[in-house]
DNA sequence: ATCGATAGTCTCTAGACAGCATGTC
DNA sequence: CTAGAGACTATCGAT
């Protein structure tokens, strides 16, 4: 019989009898032994086999896994590479946000890849899942240290350990310092390596000196970072260059370019469509010259045709701000370290250890480079301080970011609607078990869950009988839409007002102010269309956070108002990968307050519903009915509708000739166009 | 009066997770 | 708190 090892083997080293790198034998026996892991290795040495064995010899047993990443991009990175592995074994579902998958997915798969917001999601509703599940994969579990996505991993740890006290928690980390620590929270072994298959080499820059790592000056570099560049560049090696802003990101990749020789590189590249985006442009332009930039800005289109082609050796300098150290495994020969500081929340400070070693990681290509090389750049005598303190010290510990109001708020509402806590001592117990209070001592959570629950029993999310705490209509609702309680209050405050005081450019802005919606920065250049929109809505601005909201509510009425993607990026100096991820978060919540008013303010629910479908196809509401038309969009719909094409049925009606005459409609389209009218009636859903 | 060099001052700043589906005209 | 680049403006002197 095959062995979960054979499978493994075969999957990775075509079924050569190649051995295991020390720390994946370790792991391996205590998987077989039953036990728990927690695996502490540099970045690109082979942690994924690891859990892929445990999944494997699970699924051998006829039992459930769940793999946990922490972004969507990953999820589907490790979904394509399970799906290969466990063909005509086990299946596999991918479960995030924005895929349908249902609730019930955990009964009809053998192993589920999801985010780790979708996995808690899913406990909101029913946390007894976990009974049904042998193996847990924390993917990156470092990240449970992080500020505002940590503690949804924690939370989950908490409470897959207490529903199913023999779930086997295989938990994959970059190096951690205190991993003893975070290994006896999880009860688990701790497997720890510093060995990196692709060794790395570390250099300084400094005042034009390129120093080693004990900051001896090896080299000159007059011509700054550029010079370096192009050394990697003639000898074969691709760079990866690392900056903190955009704009900056921006700039050094058209400087790059404008210096690579164009008869270095094969003009073999295909060109992205451009649709008027100014991104597509800049990024067709340079990517010739085997040059692009990568940032948040950029669409998803945009971002996979870079990484796609820096992968195939296409593209070979890429510049980024951080989306890329986290990012989707995108490893080069060489990665460049421009930027140590951030500026956030008023002031700028450097970023931490554990960033950039992140960054630091992706240096190296396993079986293409021998070894990889990092360079850092350091422009003051504070940077290069930061760096011997890398050096010296290592990555920071992992802390818990579980003490804080808003988390634990959001927390306890879920514990207390999924039935899990029904006590106040019942969540004081469920907190203790936390890695906050495996660090903090127990009891340090008990004046949070105090004034939470406060809260939530003020503002009606849930109500006490007794001992008993139990959720109300609201909570439940709040808690199974997975919103913030107080972006539910936002909400339900806003259902007092009048039906005439209610606009949509009014509820797009009361949308914008919950928390969940993440807002755009203002400049200097808004204060005066600001103004004019807070006066239209009759609001006035009471703090920067205000403006934010404001100025991101305008974004969304444009772009439902149909407002061309390339205007919105113009007037609001944001790219098309921000309108895409503010109008899906406002889609989000605009729909859960559909759900509310359901229950609180009914006949705004399907306003509401319709507000939701607007964003998310960016259109008014009299094309409605055309864009559910496969192959219709809001440009070719606006198109149709002013042709006399209103409904589905006007299309249905008409010729090929009559809809392939007009702009943005081939024949072939229009033929598709026509067959999927006449299958359709003319609901606008 | 106009231009321009220079120094001083102001402005700006990364990322990305989640759900629902009766309902009106 | 642990920033630094680039745009903008004021100032002053040369022509």
């Amino acid at each position: 019989m095959e062995t979960s090892m054979d499978i493994i083997k075969n999957y990775y080293f075509s079924g050569k009898n190649v051995s295991l790198y020390e720390h994946q034998k370790k792991s391996i026996d205590e998987i077989d032994e039953g036990r728990s892991v927690l695996v502490s290795v540099p970045t690109a040495s082979g942690k994924s086999l690891i859990a892929y064995y445990a999944i494997i010899r699970a699924a051998k047993q006829g039992l459930k896994s769940m793999y946990i990443c922490p972004l969507k991009a990953l999820a589907r990175e490790k979904f394509d590479e399970l799906r290969a592995i466990g063909k005509g074994m086990f299946t596999v579902a991918l479960s995030v946000g924005d895929l349908d998958a249902g609730t019930d997915i955990i009964n009809r798969f053998d192993v589920i890849v999801c985010t780790s917001e979708k996995a808690d999601s899913l406990m909101h509703h029913n946390p007894d899942y976990f009974n049904d599940i042998a193996v847990l994969v924390l993917d990156e579990i470092h990240n449970i240290g992080d500020q505002t996505r940590g503690p949804t991993l924690e939370i989950l740890c908490t409470t897959a350990r207490i529903v199913n006290p023999d779930i086997q928690i295989i938990a994959l980390s970059a190096t951690l310092q205190n991993a003893p620590q975070i290994g006896e929270w999880l009860d688990a072994t701790v497997v720890r390596s510093d060995f990196r298959p692709v060794p790395l080499k570390k250099f300084v820059i400094f005042r034009d000196k390129l120093m080693d790592d004990e900051f001896q000056q090896i080299d000159s570099l007059k011509k700054d970072i550029y010079e370096l560049i192009r050394k990697i560049l003639y000898d074969g090696g691709q760079v990866l260059l690392f900056l903190n802003t955009r704009k900056r990101a921006e700039k050094f990749a058209m400087d790059i370019s404008e210096q690579m020789d164009e008869r270095m590189f094969p003009s073999s590249i295909d060109i992205i469509s451009e649709d008027g985006d100014r991104n597509a442009e800049v990024v067709n332009r340079i990517a010739k010259k085997g040059v692009a930039f990568h940032h948040a800005g950029l669409n998803t289109r945009i971002r996979t045709f870079v990484e796609e082609n820096f992968k195939s050796g296409r593209i070979k300098v890429i510049t980024s701000t951080p989306t890329l150290a986290a990012g989707i495994n995108l490893p080069a020969r060489a990665v460049i370290i421009r930027d140590l500081t951030r500026f956030s929340d008023g002031y700028s400070s450097y970023i931490s250890n554990m960033e950039i070693e992140q960054m630091l990681g992706r240096a190296g290509r396993p079986k293409y480079d021998d070894h990889g090389e990092a360079y850092i750049y350091c422009p003051s005598q504070g940077a290069i301080d930061k760096v011997k303190d890398l050096f010296e010290n290592g990555v920071e510990p992992v802390v818990s970011a579980m003490g804080k109001e808003k988390i634990v708020r959001f927390n306890t509402l879920a514990l207390i609607s999924n039935h899990f806590c029904t006590t106040l001592d019942s969540l004081y117990t469920f907190f203790d078990s936390t890695l906050y209070a495996s660090q903090n001592g127990k009891g340090t959570l008990k004046d949070y869950v105090d004034q939470v629950t406060g809260y939530l029993e003020n503002y009606g999310f849930i109500e006490t009988k007794g001992q008993i705490l139990k959720a109300e209509k609201l909570g439940t609702i709040t808690a199974n839409l997975y919103i913030d309680p107080e972006t539910a209050k936002i909400i339900v405050d806003m259902f007092e007002e009048n039906e005439e005081e209610m606009s949509v450019a009014r509820i797009l802005y009361n949308i914008c102010k919950t928390p969940d919606i993440f807002t755009l920065f203002v400049n200097r250049d808004d204060y005066e269309s600001l103004s004019a929109f807070f006066d239209e809505i009759s609001e006035s601005p009471e703090d920067e956070d205000d403006m934010a909201a404001g100025k991101t509510a305008m974004l969304l009425l444009d772009w439902i108002n149909e407002v061309p993607i390339y205007e919105i990026e113009e007037k609001y100096s944001v790219g098309s990968g921000d309108i895409e991820s503010r109008k899906s978060s406002a889609e989000w919540i605009v729909m859960a307050a559909s759900r509310l008013a359901a229950e609180f303010r009914r006949e705004l629910s399907y306003p509401l519903d319709v507000l939701s479908l607007r964003l998310k196809e960016g259109v008014r509401d009299d094309i409605m009915s055309l864009i559910s038309i496969p192959g219709v969009g809001r440009v070719r719909a606006r198109r149709l509708y002013e042709n006399g094409f209103k409904k589905p049925s006007d299309i249905a009606k008409s010729t090929v000739q009559n809809i392939a005459i007009l702009r943005g409609f081939s024949k072939t389209l229009a033929e598709n166009i026509i067959k999927s009218a006449k299958t359709m009636g003319d609901s606008s859903e």
